[in-house]
DNA sequence: TATAAATAGGATAAATTTGTCCGAAATAAG
DNA sequence: CTTATTTCGGACAAATTTATCCTATTTATA
């Protein structure tokens, strides 16, 4: 479904969330850790989030990754697949073609279209603060 | 969503079973040319649909890839994403957790559960001969 | 039986994704 | 200003996926 790169992507941004909310930064090395995943590889995925402008970066001794407070039930999932995988999981045909619409549809076009759209409509909707408070509820994990 | 050998590997599948519909078989050159794919890499996907039992084939001269007219109905979508890319896509956990149920379920577990299922659904209604009537008829295209 | 046509399958190559390493640049604090 | 800490970014390496090529095996027909 999703990359690695994006899984890892949507872990490490929800687990900045939830120390965002406590006026906290991390590090790669604290996230990868949380989240299960190399860290070298985790902090590239970081600089595209921030390229993206997903989450924040401050440089230098006590710096690290944050989000902005009062932009936690803003950002939704779909900002966070975008910046990494693009928009072709819930845009694009399932069979690859490269024009795919109700004029020229692939077989599976209009079966397709349903859950694509189920599958856009939730990422749009879900903001990390909503993923966020799960974790720190303990109703969800981002490590088993 | 789908790796690019299971794309190829649907769209396959569907020609053949157009084609089976007539009686004809129809050999990797012929199948590559319809569905716009790579021969050599075809030849191997369909070599895994054979193993699988999606599709049948005959050695020899005068040989090629069938299936027979009345399983066309009974097979369907999920049996040739099954044979090529397995069941992960509509099990396994969103964001690539070992283990995510809803004793210890990731942070989108729950609506990652919902579309999870619709696709499954889908993929396990959605049968080979619905979708080579839609090409057959003119309705649907296996290539641009 | 010989031949031509066709799938099966192994070896290999190219491309992409995943992952590592290290030096450069930035910044807070002493 | 110096130092320690931390992100940035490029180069590189490993693994996986995608794709190609060639030979062996099978089989219908002449």
């Amino acid at each position: 479904m999703f990359s690695k790169a994006c899984e890892y992507g949507i872990k490490a941004a929800i687990f900045i969330a939830t120390q965002s909310y406590e006026g906290k930064r991390v590090g790669p090395k604290a996230i990868a850790k949380e989240i299960d995943s190399p860290q070298a590889f985790t902090a590239k995925i970081l600089q595209a989030l921030v390229k993206e402008g997903v989450v924040t970066s401050v440089k230098g001794a006590y710096g690290g990754f944050e989000i902005d407070r009062g932009l936690l039930s803003q950002i939704k999932l779909a900002a966070v697949v975008n910046a990494i995988d693009g928009d072709h999981i819930y845009k694009g045909c399932g069979l690859g073609l490269h024009t795919c619409d109700a004029n020229q549809p692939c077989p599976v076009h209009n079966k397709f279209e349903v859950i694509r759209n189920d599958l856009k409509n939730m990422l749009e909707q879900t903001s990390l603060e909503e993923l966020a408070l799960g974790v720190k509820s303990g109703a969800a994990f981002l490590r088993v």
